[in-house]
DNA sequence: CAGTGGTCTAGACCACCAT
DNA sequence: TGGTGGTCTAGACCACTGG
């Protein structure tokens, strides 16, 4: 048996959908069904071509859609094969934006500032921007809510800059990129984010209206600029009892 | 100015480097330098070809790349845009591969096995996984040590099949995924998991070695075979004061 | 209508891999 | 050395967009 004779499935080069995404979905489906196993080699990319009648360019677009969906993977000048499904690695849990979520599930974002200031930079923060003590910084912190029910408290510090005054309109928006943009010369193009398992303080407690030593999500942000010196950071508390964190992990192609 | 002005950058045809990617890094530079705006529409795919008199399908295969960093988007017969910076939305945080990780961390991982047995159904087992009430399962539950020190708790059910006995083997590895593959008739192809802020009961206190009420993660875990019925069920305990999930949001392209 | 991106072709040369 | 995937070309036709 010849490595073309996988499978028989046709292509209708007619058709509205591309050649590409068909070719693609018959190796899914042979993957899916295991008549491929992880580790198999698909046949040559030139003989996929002769076989189906169409260009190498066409079986290569189709082979690269099996890869960004992880079911399979090159190698120069080795073959391509099946990969083996990995449903256990790389979990990625996502936090989307407040007010596009909320909006989503219908209810009513709003923001409440608490406290605006300049205050100067104690070790801690000096530390996480890698600035100078006692270096002025520009403090905020608000509550979000949905439905007027308090859902995440934000503490928030940027690098102050006397040439870019903050002004009123940049702090309904709790955006530390969008602030760490508006009040820094240089703009922001990468952050990172750290997720803690925590419970609530007193102070954190009360604003967001929850017994004390609840579990919460504690995230811990820091804004880059281009040349990856710190411009903002901020520790923001997600109610425990309302968020969760969803992640789904598949092994397949993306539908039209 | 015409916009195939935008810069003036050249590209050496006879680089290692591919064609495409050093276009791709040309304009990378140009929008994170401001010269492109978000909004701002690039020239048109023909243009820039006979600009740096090169073929259409190279400067596709650049964009492609913007593209898939989140720094351009297309739309037919109108054009090829700057994306807008979005810092703030869909943060993931990953959590990898336990085995993996700890050996990346020049740790030694190592699992013990404390219970399994055949159990049946109760009323949340039975939601969970779509069956009916008093089915026999498989349960089993397990510590994930990483140098003697206990980190993960987890305790999983999968449906029981008499026909796929479950092996000594199959025991040693913790995966859900691959447990449900090997006593499932049918293949596990999705995995739904939901990250919960918690607090530690005392069984798991005692087990894990923190104090009563410590702050935890609990991923809450489901796979489903192609039909998207669930096959298998679980839940992990990791350690609040040893696991951080870190999540790196950039804007820009991968390096070689 | 003219201009755009989306798809596709039939070649080509190269670097890498195993033998 | 022969076979593989990686890159690239110079065309082509199409569907969609806007005026």
């Amino acid at each position: 048996m010849k490595s073309t004779d996988f499978n028989n499935e046709k292509i209708n080069k007619n058709s509205i959908i591309p050649i590409y995404y068909q070719l693609a979905k018959i190796f899914e489906r042979d993957i899916l069904a295991g008549k491929m196993k992880p580790g198999d080699i698909l046949p040559p990319e030139h003989e996929i071509a002769s076989k189906y009648m169409i260009s190498r360019m066409t079986v290569r677009r189709a082979i690269s859609e099996l890869i960004a969906a992880g079911l399979a993977y090159s190698q120069k000048g080795k073959g391509t094969f099946v990969a083996r499904p990995r449903l256990d690695d790389n979990i990625a849990f996502e936090l989307n934006d407040f007010y596009e979520e909320m909006q989503k599930r219908s209810m009513k974002p709003s923001a409440r500032l608490l406290n605006v200031k300049i205050v100067r930079a104690n070790a801690t923060l000096a530390e996480k921007l890698q600035i100078p003590l006692e270096t002025r910084c520009l403090y905020f912190s608000l509550v979000l809510s949905a439905d007027n029910e308090p859902l995440v408290y934000d503490n928030k510090y940027v690098i102050y800059s006397k040439q870019k005054p903050i002004l009123e309109n940049e702090l309904k928006d709790p955006s530390l990129s969008k602030l760490a943009a508006a009040t820094s010369e240089r703009f922001p193009i990468i952050s990172r984010r750290v997720l803690h398992a925590a419970t609530v303080r007193e102070e954190e407690a009360s604003i967001l209206g929850v017994p004390l030593n609840s579990p919460v999500f504690m995230v811990e942000e820091t804004i880059y600029d281009t040349d990856k010196k710190p411009v903002g950071w901020g520790k923001s508390i997600y109610r425990g009892d309302r968020y969760k964190l969803t992640s789904y992990n598949g092994w397949s192609l993306k539908d039209y």
